[in-house]
DNA sequence: GTGACATTTGAGCAAACGCTCAAGATGGCG
DNA sequence: CGCCATCTTGAGCGTTTGCTCAAATGTCAC
């Protein structure tokens, strides 16, 4: 929507204090008001630029998935391992992004329920991967028994991570590949 | 709080409405005035009787999860799979306090972390009475092996809990079973 | 350099939120 | 019956929320 050099740089700028306020705060401390005030600007100038302010938390957040992804361009040939070990990463580097991902997966009511669809439409992508994943390393296991798994694998890592986001202390590392040799 | 016959008897319609408005819109339809008008009182009376808002959510939800306890007087006789059910039976019958179990444990922010804490303890407890269970039925497994265990499939419990509410189509409960075959 | 467009600003809007309080109505005990 | 504690009410407070808009300022292409 920007259309000259000033637009761009406020743009990025804006971008970036939402990314610093999640990071910090989570999903509460993201307000417009914090949104620009960090980023030095109006609201006015906001709303030249995005629609509304979930437009740019979807984005960040987004942006900050794709960033772990073990195989960014689809070539097959991640293991189960590495897309564990990615799923782990990026709820340990980025927790305020892992939690704002539950929640609006949770949150959403019946109004908005875009969001969830995104999310479903993700989390199915996700079992896609991690059933080619197994399928490569067990030729003789059937698709549907590789979908099967994937999910159990899938759901086991989810748990664990929000058993992560409730304390601290909670070794998920050690669980997550504890998860992935008894559900694989 | 209430000493008079009226004052019980409003103090059960706020907590009536309260129950009703969280099972039908969730967390985020449960405001003071939602409350207020469904119960047919008015924000003062709310307050003569209760101290806040939270309170009011908080009691609700504890004893919606109390209810479908398989052993409320602890006498350590349910068995993983008496468990197992009595974790499916709570999110399909009552899916939005689940929902508000999910959001407390992970929207809570520093600020508050008087709700995680609760939550966490609440795990602990469940944890305890899964490795219980676990070692009641195979006498030979050792009581460190034991919660182990019982933390993995609680998280894979969590994890398919969480699965199903982005997807009412997900089979949830095939979904546990098999987890409990797996990680038992 | 000027005209046309992008951008920024300051002021402010309407709605919702949880909650408070003085004053009056009601209930139950002696 | 009278009295006092309990309960209810209506009005409203103070804050925060996401967002809008006319007018001023800046920027780029020609």
């Amino acid at each position: 929507m920007a259309r000259y050099q000033a637009g761009l740089r406020t743009e990025a700028r804006i971008l970036d204090a939402t990314r610093t306020l999640l990071a910090a705060g989570g999903l509460e401390s993201v307000t417009l008001k914090a949104i620009c005030d960090t980023a030095g600007v109006k609201a006015g100038s906001f709303y030249n630029l995005f629609d509304s302010k979930e437009e740019v938390v979807i984005k960040v957040v987004r942006e900050a998935i794709d960033a772990v992804d073990p195989d960014p361009d689809g070539e097959g040939t991640d293991t189960i391992d590495d897309l564990v070990a990615a799923f782990v990463r990026f709820f340990e580097e980025q927790p305020q992004m892992a939690k704002v991902y539950v929640i609006a997966a949770v949150n959403t009511e019946a109004a908005e329920n875009g969001a969830r669809r995104r999310f479903l439409r993700h989390h199915q992508r996700r079992v896609e991967r991690f059933a080619d994943a197994m399928n490569r390393a067990d030729a003789s296991l059937s698709p549907g028994d590789a979908v099967v798994k994937a999910e159990l694998l899938l759901g086991a890592l989810d748990g664990l991570a929000f058993r992560w986001a409730l304390d601290g202390d909670f070794e998920f590392s050690s669980y997550a590949k504890l998860a992935a040799e008894r559900l694989t």
